[in-house]
DNA sequence: TGACATCTACGACGGCATGTAGTACTTCAT
DNA sequence: ATGAAGTACTACATGCCGTCGTAGATGTCA
């Protein structure tokens, strides 16, 4: 047995979002913005980009739902298509499995890449520094 | 015209190293760890693990030179594989890759998302402070 | 009512990456 | 000369993605 349970199931994603094709990135893109949204909606505003017939993105879509990125409630003939997660959990997601998958799990070696790479400028080193400060003193209490 | 060097061209790595397959992953990791290494090193190293035939390595690191990520010097018959990066380098270039992807190069955000979801210990937070503190004295020398 | 427009369901195809490995051919050492 | 060791090349299954076409149901409007 998997030693997972049904909820664990339901709440897993194999797969973290940057590891998306173009097109599903897109459209779940699409769908934060809008809170919910049917596949027309989300065909007309990526057809303008770039040519794309509505079954295209309806695959994407049934995909996208199919491995849990999304649901959907039905309305007369329609499905209305909700994301599962907010785009900040999803990105937490994928930045938990790239530290996971990257650095074994550990976080500070992350940040020493990024620090020691000079990747930021003096004013954002501030302003890290004025984040973890905050984060300190709100554990205090 | 793609507009690329010779030089770009070798340069480049079209995938992040976190999108590797498993077995592209570990061969590389061992090339990492022993500097260089003909094939049946790495098949030895990893036959334990795993049963796997010796041309199933050949073939993986066959794929990662064709990629950019190994390339060889002859030495007699045998083929002598070394990285074209070192493990530092590639971990480099997929948090950048990372960052781009998911936080548009902001890397802030990324620290944002890090330090906000309580990922990090109380201690982890002190050294954090500590690293960036002594990357700031360094810039004003 | 009949012609259209909308929807979803389902299947299909090509492309690419990956794991996996067999076979052929060469060369080295005993 | 024979077998071990090497590489080259080909192949195949799988899985994911982008991309649609078609079919069938249902709703709309002249």
């Amino acid at each position: 047995m998997s030693g997972l349970t049904k909820r664990e199931v339901g709440t897993m994603s194999r797969k973290p979002l940057d590891h998306f094709g173009q097109l599903q990135r897109a459209v779940i893109e699409v769908v934060w913005e809008l809170g919910e949204a049917t596949v027309r909606q989300v065909w007309k505003r990526l057809c303008h980009k770039k040519d794309l017939a509505y079954t295209t993105v309806l695959t994407a879509m049934q995909r996208l739902e199919k491995n849990g990125w999304l649901r959907h409630r039905v309305d007369g003939r329609k499905h209305i298509y909700l994301p599962t997660r907010t785009r900040e959990q999803a990105g937490a997601g994928s930045v938990r499995k790239f530290v996971q998958r990257m650095f074994d799990g550990n976080a500070l070696l992350l940040f020493r890449q990024l620090v020691e790479e000079g990747e930021l400028s003096d004013k954002e080193l501030r302003e890290l520094q004025k984040l973890i400060n905050q984060k300190r003193k709100e554990r205090e209490k």
